[in-house]
DNA sequence: ACAATCCTTGGCTATTTGGCAAAATAGAAA
DNA sequence: TTTCTATTTTGCCAAATAGCCAAGGATTGT
């Protein structure tokens, strides 16, 4: 793999991560309802704020959302909507993985 | 979050993480043009085969890809082709952000 | 049976990640 | 300015991950 390639994979790789964690796969869905402070979200979560706000900048670092401070509170949004069509190939990964385990039983 | 949903997200965060880095990447990426077996990848990737097999055990729990010896190779090919769906999204992430950064200069 | 080939697994180390708590920052309000 | 509130950053520790090497199957061929 000549490097030239090898890192346009890596930087591929960095935005999937950003989207390999169960809380921030949650703040995507939630986002795409609509834009939310961090306090809303920390709530919905139930992690401490910085933890929550921790994984919201790595999704904003790899451009899948954007924030807006109004106020004193920071909304965010989602940018990238095109992430949700991940959610439906998952979501058949899973549907496939529950059969298989239903036959192996 | 209830439990209940919390291990829904659980789930498929598994199934991102596992797209989650440059090497099995390149491999659904190659995987998708047709079934390779795990020393051709070994020779494109460069790694050491112990890793590269590591990874394919990887995308394969995940269930992503399958697998099917024949002889004393194993040939793997893509299981779930709607992941390539995911490679146009990213591409677009990469293409604004490049903008941006282009922007900031 | 024996050797050769292909692949997987276990063991090790170095690096990265996730979480909380405490300290730092930014803006609003008094 | 001082204080309050919302958020981010930092420090620390535990757990997970990636990589290589060596050892262990499995299958083919001699």
């Amino acid at each position: 793999m000549d490097p030239k390639t090898k890192s346009r994979y890596k930087a591929k790789a960095k935005i999937i991560k950003a989207l390999s964690h169960p809380t921030r796969l949650f703040i995507v869905n939630e986002l795409s309802k609509g834009e939310r402070c961090v306090c809303e979200l920390t709530e919905m979560v139930g992690d401490d704020i910085s933890t929550v706000s921790k994984h919201l900048s790595v999704l904003k670092n790899a451009g899948i959302v954007s924030d807006e401070k109004r106020g004193t509170q920071v909304f965010y949004s989602l940018r990238l909507l095109c992430v949700l069509n991940f959610f439906s190939c998952v979501e058949s990964v899973l549907k496939t993985k529950g059969k298989e385990q239903a036959l192996v039983k």
